[in-house]
DNA sequence: CGGCCGATCCACT
DNA sequence: GTGGATCGGCCGA
């Protein structure tokens, strides 16, 4: 089922990021029905976190998407290429997200496939957030909408991911952040298989 | 208005 | 392991 505004506006970042693993990620653009199981993300703690867009409350044309109430997408341009896939979550004026970094791609994998021109899918192609966007038909310019709308949504399907099998790490690429830059905010699902 | 650089990926060595 | 691609956001002048 469909995770509910009530899941998104709960107040700790953290505790919601390791949650998402396991839960299953969906998009649906132009009639094109494609998805999976969530593996890797990251939380941002909003005005107290110094790797976040939103750190001591800037607030800019970009990021007053991150300031409206849990349960909305948040998606910028990274390195002049890449969309990146956020969650907002928490109430309105408070800019936590969370990143989605990895998925296994599992229906719709045709079209997935073609989204990346590739006759395949392996566990790897979904492992990396600019990969997770283009799997999925993100673009940046879909940044705001309400992931309980039917564009882009989020499942719970039962699926629980055995505790000895997560694993929290910091998070990559933001150095910047100095001493945040260590916090434990990345959630990793180890799944074998696929 | 100019310049720097990023929550990345891939090809190539 | 490394560097180039590529461009919007952001900040300072």
């Amino acid at each position: 089922m469909k995770l509910s505004k009530e899941f998104y506006l709960r107040d700790n970042v953290v505790e919601i990021a390791k949650e998402l693993l396991g839960k299953y990620i969906f998009t649906s653009f132009d009639g094109k029905l494609t998805g999976g199981m969530i593996t890797e993300t990251e939380a941002y703690e909003g005005v107290t976190d110094k790797a976040s867009h939103a750190y001591g409350g800037r607030r800019t044309a970009r990021t007053d998407i991150m300031y409206r109430e849990g349960g909305t997408a948040y998606i910028y341009l990274c390195y002049g290429i890449h969309s990146l896939f956020n969650i907002v979550t928490n109430r309105e004026d408070i800019p936590h997200a969370i990143l989605i970094r990895a998925f296994m791609p599992e229906m719709g994998k045709e079209v997935m496939q073609n989204r990346i021109g590739k006759t395949s899918l392996n566990k790897k192609d979904g492992d990396g957030p600019g990969k997770v966007s283009s799997l999925l038909g993100i673009h940046y310019s879909h940044s705001g909408l309400s992931l309980l709308g039917n564009e882009i949504w989020l499942e719970d399907k039962g699926h629980h991911p055995p505790p000895h099998l997560i694993a929290a790490t910091r998070r990559i690429g933001i150095e910047y952040a100095k001493e945040d830059a260590l916090l434990p905010y990345r959630f990793i699902y180890n799944v074998s298989g696929y």
